[in-house]
DNA sequence: TATTTTATTGCATACGATTGCAATATCTTC
DNA sequence: GAAGATATTGCAATCGTATGCAATAAAATA
């Protein structure tokens, strides 16, 4: 069964050449005259022979292996996310390598090193935090690293992010225009900077308006703590008339608890808003307006940059924010007429 | 910037060893004494040394990769099957290569070449129609395949589903019991075994109490042909008061349009039974009956299944049915009272 | 202490490719 | 047809590690 494995040497005597020139017909712009690449086409052919990328990347220097770290998927923006980045990076030849920084499992530094030994190319952290001095250590590894949804204040860490602050004002200008009064906010994970941004930009916005908030609860990106922020918020003597909770997913649960648990009307008591727009979002069950984040958008700079940065060591790091629209939709009244 | 490599011969320098006894430390099981073994592990901790899994796997045989070939996550059932799979084969010292089979991107095999290229250990196929043909292909290349959640007729391969023909019937079963009357069918991808079984399943059981199908539809695992098999299955003059939708994505579809397209009620006017139990299936707004499929037990079997193939050549091909409940909630009436 | 047994170690080769260099073949040009 | 220019080719070294084998060191036994 364990069938021996063809190597270009069985290729080349096949085809009565020698070894490097099979090489070089898997190699493009090497000098091969046409007729040994046809000699060498039909003998791959015939023995079904492929070059081995591992032992090719043992000389190269380049594993065309991209290292994937994801923290969780229970946001639904990931699994988009992983599917377009995944998508992408087959295109121009590479390959993803995953890797889970699992809650319970030790610390983003053991992933690393994993990944580091599998000589990946390059590193995507979707949702991660980084230390800086983790950056530092793939710096002088030579791997180039981009930050996906998730920024960093060091500025030799690229990142590519949706502009969160912009995406924060946008929600407070419409709810402010929508005549709502008590502005609530469920805010995400604090060590996020996606979090940090969006409640920046919404209450910087407020402020303009000579407004602060009326309310805020902590629901850490995590579906049983966005339940009971909801629940906090929304039992208390005086509830918001409108809520921007700092993903979709969170606005979800938030959603639920306002209704099913507590009989509330959306948007006539109270208005929602989230942020991400993942497709859930525009289901009419829930129907919710929310700050759109254009993962094909994010993906594509994400991938083109972190490819300039592996082909062209001496790239600069760059911050990269992408600016999303308001999607509006019936989970918030829009005029108070 | 770009930092020279660490070798182990390096590392066998500056400890005074030669670069066999370095290569030993680092491979479990081989033959050193505690001294050596401290000297090595300083030094390589001094220098930053870790093996390169790469150049390892040329000599070994073994990459101590996965691929994982996946074909759409807009089933919320995937993203979840990927985490734990992940996670279960990290735990093992395993890690996976993610490949797209695009809808757009050519044939399944052109996918397989590219695995095989990076020499992976073994291959986890998520939702995906394998040609008996590619099967074969792999087997001579000595890499052991498993099917995750479909199956196929042919014995030689491994295959972990769910039991979906028991799923079907318990559908069935359940729903009759609650006293309805016209039950529908929203059918999936008809080349999918998920589809046919959970379809045979639930005719066969409704033939045992002598019904037939009233109505049946193709949605075909897909956001837009799902909204329209609904469209076109209630809008008709006669009406099914139940249905079984063939996976929950395509359930909360049809329950957004039977309740805000149409404005029939679920459950009162129609029950809704879908298949999967992914995490929105509980939530309040959908409150969706469903049949479950434990993701986690079905990624423990399959990671020990191709474990198994990959450390043993001669373990034989299995298929493996997992048993899942009916998670019965809101969606459906359940009794005539 | 001498001898046998066992545990460590280093040498040298192999894994499957790429690539600089020198040798050879092919093509130009006059 | 000869000389020079250019395109192909093969040789051999290399990437970073694992491992069989022989040599040496340590431990056990008598």
């Amino acid at each position: 069964m364990a069938a021996k494995k063809i190597t270009s040497v069985e290729v080349a005597k096949l085809a009565g050449v020698s070894q490097s020139a099979v090489s070089r017909v898997f190699t493009p712009g090497a000098s091969v005259s046409k007729k040994t690449k046809e000699k060498v086409h039909s003998a791959a052919a015939e023995l079904g022979y492929r070059p081995n990328v591992l032992a090719r990347s043992l000389i190269t220097g380049r594993s065309r292996i991209i290292g994937l770290v994801v923290a969780y998927l229970d946001n639904y923006f990931y699994p988009e996310a992983v599917e377009l980045l995944s998508n992408a990076l087959q295109k121009k030849g590479y390959h993803v390598l995953v890797f889970m920084a699992s809650k319970t499992a030790g610390n983003i530094d053991d992933v690393f090193d994993e990944m580091l030994d599998y000589q990946v190319d390059g590193v995507i952290a979707a949702s991660v935090a980084m230390s800086s001095e983790l950056a530092v250590r793939c710096n002088a590894a030579g791997v180039p690293v981009v930050l996906f949804n998730r920024a960093q204040d060091d500025e030799r860490l690229s990142a590519v992010t949706s502009d969160n602050i912009d995406g924060g004002q946008k929600v407070a200008k419409f709810l402010i225009a929508g005549g709502h009064k008590r502005l609530g906010y469920i805010a995400g994970w604090e060590g996020a900077s996606t979090q940090r941004d969006r409640e920046v930009g919404f209450i910087e916005e407020m402020k303009k308006h000579g407004r602060s908030l009326f309310a805020r609860e902590l629901g850490n990106f995590n579906t049983g703590e966005a339940r009971k922020a909801a629940r906090k918020m929304f039992t208390a003597k005086e509830i918001p008339d409108a809520v921007f909770v700092a993903n979709d997913h969170m606005a979800f649960i938030a959603m639920d608890v306002i209704r099913f648990e507590l009989g509330l009307k959306i948007p006539e008591q109270v208005s929602v808003v989230g942020y991400d727009d993942v497709p859930v979002a525009s289901w009419p069950a829930y129907d919710l307006t929310t700050v759109r984040q254009a993962a094909n958008q994010m993906v594509t700079e994400t991938v083109s940059l972190l490819l300039e940065c592996i082909e062209d060591q001496k790239t600069n790091p760059r911050q990269i924010q992408i600016k999303g629209p308001l999607i509006v939709r019936g989970s918030a009244k829009i005029s108070n007429k």
